[in-house]
DNA sequence: TATTGTTATACTCTATAACTATA
DNA sequence: TATAGTTATAGAGTATAACAATA
């Protein structure tokens, strides 16, 4: 309908609206993006496994790094010590993490999760990587440097701090 | 302190814990990604110019495509249309937006920006555009890389609708 | 019948404040 | 004093259901 002749780069990929000043947000692109990834976690994961995104985080990096505490996973995750608390409840009344007092600090907790929650976790990251391969119709090197440009996005935390 | 040698780059940008296995996952490279971006956003227009992320979106997605509806928005931006409404509230509120009612189709409404909106909406893309640059050090062509890259993942939503 | 926009409502996510125990 | 973890609570974000007006 419209008679405006629009470059169609500068589209949003459902709506068809212009949004040539966006496209320098990287904000934005990230926003966008993760409408797909969030699509895709909801349909293979969240709904058939039962876990929601930040759990699925939570009980990843429990699993890759046992002996960890709800304190490091706060700061991993910016996430609030509170919240820390409530999700690792949910996790541990599921069986699928264990909670056990540290030896050294008292204060402190030491993090493992249990032979189910690593299945699972494996299991979850199994279906995601499947299911955004399958989606996104990246090639391995489109995939290689998108991580690695996102990482390099992520680790400007560091110098902010 | 740790005794075990691991590889930094599978490491987490804060909280230095391992994610070997999540690093192949898209959505939570952009989970991290996105720590960083809304904090920029918070810091450069959130605070200072009293606009949230939605309502930065939503008011430059309307200076881009005056005569738009709410309709076409709530897609753009996968919202559902109470969401919208109520964000459009606000905005009018403000005096940012203005709606008037469609000529052609009685039910729907026209959108466009105030000149107060207008104004806001291109600060504050001054703001996060000069904040990301000097906060992220990509290279320009990084840059460019990292938007293309992620424009082709979230034009996955076409297809799987 | 389907679509546009609205109201009312509820749920999830995440934050702050205040507390206890330990370092 | 500072840190680890908890509890209670509040706010932002976004969803569903039900409705009115129009196509």
């Amino acid at each position: 309908m419209s008679s405006k002749s629009v470059n169609p780069l500068e589209l949003t990929p459902a709506g068809r609206l212009g949004e040539a000043s966006l496209r320098r947000v990287l904000g934005y692109q990230l926003a966008q993006a993760r409408i797909v990834t969030d699509a895709i976690f909801d349909a293979e994961v969240a709904s058939p496994l039962q876990l929601r995104p930040v759990e699925y985080t939570v009980l990843t990096l429990i699993a890759e790094n046992p002996g960890g505490s709800p304190a490091r996973l706060a700061r991993a995750l910016a996430v609030t010590a509170p919240n820390i608390t409530a999700l690792l409840d949910r996790l541990e009344a599921r069986e699928l993490i264990e909670r056990k007092a540290s030896d050294n600090d008292r204060r402190s907790q030491v993090l493992a999760v249990t032979r189910k929650g690593a299945e699972l976790a494996r299991k979850a990251t199994h279906r995601i990587v499947a299911a955004e391969h399958s989606a996104l119709s990246l090639t391995p090197g489109e995939q290689a440097i998108l991580t690695e440009l996102l990482h390099k996005v992520a680790c400007a935390r560091d110098s902010s701090r």
